[in-house]
DNA sequence: CCGTCTACGTA
DNA sequence: CGTACGTAGACGGA
């Protein structure tokens, strides 16, 4: 089936909205066949509920709904690609009683039969791989895409596309149905089961919604955007001490470099090429070229030049008005204005003065290089102050050098805040003060959700972050916000695949890894330890966990790395049989039998295999986060109902389940939530037929909002 | 207007 | 140190 609806446009934003949960959005039309057991379809049905070419009475749209319903009713499976769209609009729209058990939704097993490549999923992009059917739809298309909704679309060509879209799905169907029976793939139903399965999880959470306290946002807010005035004004004094005229966009990473580092790139062409700036086919940064420090500082030298301080002047050519007006050969003027070339249109020039502009730092290596100068993200910016900490005590530029990095470095992170996190909660919060994100099952490579409109999956962690005193409950009497986390989850999940008996024995033991990281990378003893270098040392124990080498690391980090394999022998040795096992068949599975490609893997003069570091991750980021956690939602939500909660359950980040309690409850939900989150084991079993020889442990923390758990 | 790049944040 | 994401502004070429 396919389900064709209105579209809200922000004009402000020009973001398109034809969610279900946007109060002015409905349904224009519904569109289905049916398929009987031998693959016979049925002739095609549609209906259409809104639309301004509309004849139709109430009483006539009511009764073909009727139809619609009783074919629902009595269809075993029900098919759409998307589904979880289609699902969602019956289920805003139509009640939840109706909604079919089963579902098969063509994006998402193409999505899992594509083996973790990159495939475009859209329903036009599948017919066209598969020789399917497929309408022209280029006016639909455009008119969709410049935010025309359906009911404005010519009633005939709406119906025309959206049977071209049913007949297409269908056709799509039938030929997954039988390629999940080839050998080839049969291995990929419990996962593409438990991908339908979740896809239900996700419609369900999604309707739920996040309950977000605005009023609460707004303060926070309010505390935002005087901290970031605070911080502007304070950086502009600054700027314009150190730069004279030179106006600086602090949002401009060219600006800021040149005020930083006090030198301008000359060609930013040639800067880009040299230091190799830019992202290869799988959107990841190339590597900068490998230099000596003279030659950095040369290449450096060569092809900047020093920022100098400006003095603004009128600009003599245009008078100060940016513009001129040009004469024909004639003699006649031209009708329109230019720009003055010598100002720009600006008005102003900015004449050098003999000073050096900025606060004189280096970059040290080609590390530091940016497609606009040098870099000044936080870790960088962290790197210079440690520098600028070293200048001697008498020179006058110290103070505000630490004080312009420290500023920046807050700006840089109160803008995120402002700019994506309380912006975007803001504008997908509806009326009722709930915020329905979306959760996407296509689109990562290795099976986890991403989350969109907004993003939830990546706010700043619990206790720092009073966005976050938002995220409230739904019932303002004794209503809870609960999260339950996996433990360790993917480090459990590294000893599970690879049976490592150290990390197995350390997981049962409950050793503290980190510390014992620690005691390696610092070379001292486990009683010398302290908090900061145990959380310093936690990167360490995971890089390589996920194949990380240490390539770049200096001579003790890198002894920390073989001391590393040393102590998990079978882990070094699991990582080998996934490397010659792809290098065999192309192909990486876990024990769910999700499989992931690796079609150009191939062993390099080197002897290292290409794509090492995603074949060893691949498996443990995807059993743990992508396979059990889902199991564990799922569950979850089944148990939920079974149990007749009240809570809903409305948010997963990777490793969590996050629940808004419902007061009195919070005993039930905690008991449930281990029962499915602990006891996933005997499920992972029955599914994919596969024991776990790990406890998987849980933490469970609760409070009135999602900042202030414990 | 659209793709690329940098920056922020998460597991 | 690695892998996997989404969003926003700046920039530069069409």
């Amino acid at each position: 089936m396919d389900i064709e609806t209105t579209v809200q446009i922000d004009q402000e934003r020009g973001i398109k909205d034809n969610s279900p949960y946007n109060p002015l959005n409905q349904i224009v039309s519904v569109h289905w066949r049916s398929i009987d057991a031998h693959g016979t379809l049925g002739p095609a049905s549609s209906i259409v509920i809104f639309h301004k070419e509309l004849a139709a009475t109430q009483e006539e749209i009511a009764a073909s709904l009727q139809e619609f319903v009783k074919d629902l009713r009595a269809a075993k499976t029900f098919v759409a690609h998307n589904a979880k769209f289609d699902l969602a609009y019956l289920h805003e729209f139509m009640g939840a009683s109706d909604l079919p058990r089963q579902v098969w939704c063509t994006m998402v097993a193409e999505y899992v039969l594509a083996r973790g490549v990159r495939t475009a999923l859209s329903l036009e992009q599948t017919a066209m791989r598969r020789g399917t059917s497929l309408k022209k739809t280029d006016l639909v298309n455009n008119l969709f895409k410049s935010g025309v909704g359906f009911e404005e679309i010519p009633l005939d060509i709406v119906v025309e596309y959206a049977d071209a879209d049913v007949l297409s799905t269908a056709q799509i169907f039938l030929q997954q149905l039988e390629e999940y029976q080839t050998p080839l793939s049969e291995g990929l139903v419990p996962v593409v089961q438990l991908s339908f399965d979740m896809l239900g999880f996700l419609q369900h959470i999604e309707s739920n919604g996040i309950h977000i306290d605005l009023n609460a946002l707004e303060s926070v807010e309010q505390e935002y955007i005087e901290e970031k005035a605070q911080i502007l004004a304070r950086l502009e004094d600054i700027s314009r001490a150190v730069m004279g005229d030179t106006p600086i966009n602090l949002n401009s990473g060219a600006d800021v470099s040149t005020l930083i580092y006090s030198r301008k790139i000359v060609d930013k062409a040639l800067h880009k090429e040299i230091f190799n700036i830019g992202t290869d086919s799988r959107g990841k940064s190339l590597r900068p070229p490998r230099m000596t420090e003279r030659e950095f500082t040369r290449t450096v030298r060569q092809n900047t030049e020093i920022a100098r301080k400006t003095v603004a002047h009128n600009c003599a050519a245009c008078n100060g008005f940016g513009k001129i007006r040009k004469t024909k050969k004639d003699g006649t003027p031209f009708k329109k204005e230019n720009n003055c070339p010598k100002c720009a249109g600006a008005g102003i020039i900015f004449v050098d003065t003999r000073e050096v502009a900025g606060l004189r730092l280096s970059p040290d290596s080609p590390e530091d290089a940016s497609a606009h100068g040098f870099k000044t993200d936080k870790s960088t910016l962290k790197k210079l102050q440690a520098k600028v900490a070293h200048w001697e005590e008498g020179n006058p530029r110290k103070l505000i050098a630490q004080e312009f990095l420290e500023g920046l470095s807050r700006l840089n992170a109160v803008n995120t805040y402002l700019d994506s996190f309380v912006r975007n909660i803001k504008h997908w919060t509806r009326t009722n003060s709930l915020l329905h994100a979306q959760f996407n099952q296509t689109v990562t490579r290795t099976g986890r959700l991403s989350s969109s409109n907004p993003n939830f999956q990546n706010q700043p962690k619990s206790g720092k972050f009073p966005v976050r005193k938002c995220v409230t409950s739904r019932w303002a009497n004794g209503g809870k916000i609960l999260e339950a986390d996996f433990s360790g989850l993917e480090f459990r999940v590294a000893g599970e695949l690879s049976r490592d008996p150290q990390i197995i024995d350390d997981i049962n033991n409950g050793k503290d890894v980190h510390s014992q990281t620690a005691c390696i990378i610092n070379q001292c003893a486990l009683s010398e330890v302290t908090k900061d270098m145990r959380q310093a040392a936690k990167a360490y124990t995971f890089a390589p966990l996920y194949g990380g080498m240490g390539a770049a690391e200096p001579p003790h980090v890198q002894e920390y790395f073989k001391e590393y394999f040393n102590i998990y022998v079978r882990l070094g040795a699991w990582h080998k049989e996934l490397m010659t096992g792809v290098l065999r068949t192309g192909i990486v599975r876990t024990p769910s039998g999700r499989e992931f490609s690796f079609p150009d893997a191939q062993r390099t003069a080197n002897g290292r295999v290409t794509n090492a570091t995603a074949i060893v991750n691949y498996p443990v980021q995807s059993f743990a986060t992508a396979d059990i956690v889902p199991l564990a939602c799922v569950r979850a939500l089944r148990f939920f109902m079974d149990e007749g909660l009240q809570s809903r359950i409305i948010l997963t980040v990777h490793d969590s389940i996050v629940v808004d309690c419902y007061p009195e409850e919070e005993d039930r939900v905690r008991t449930l939530l281990t029962k499915a989150m602990s006891g996933v084991d005997e499920e992972v079993k029955t599914r994919f037929g596969y024991d776990l020889c790990l406890p998987l442990a849980i933490e469970i923390v609760s409070g009135i909002n999602w900042m202030e758990t414990a």
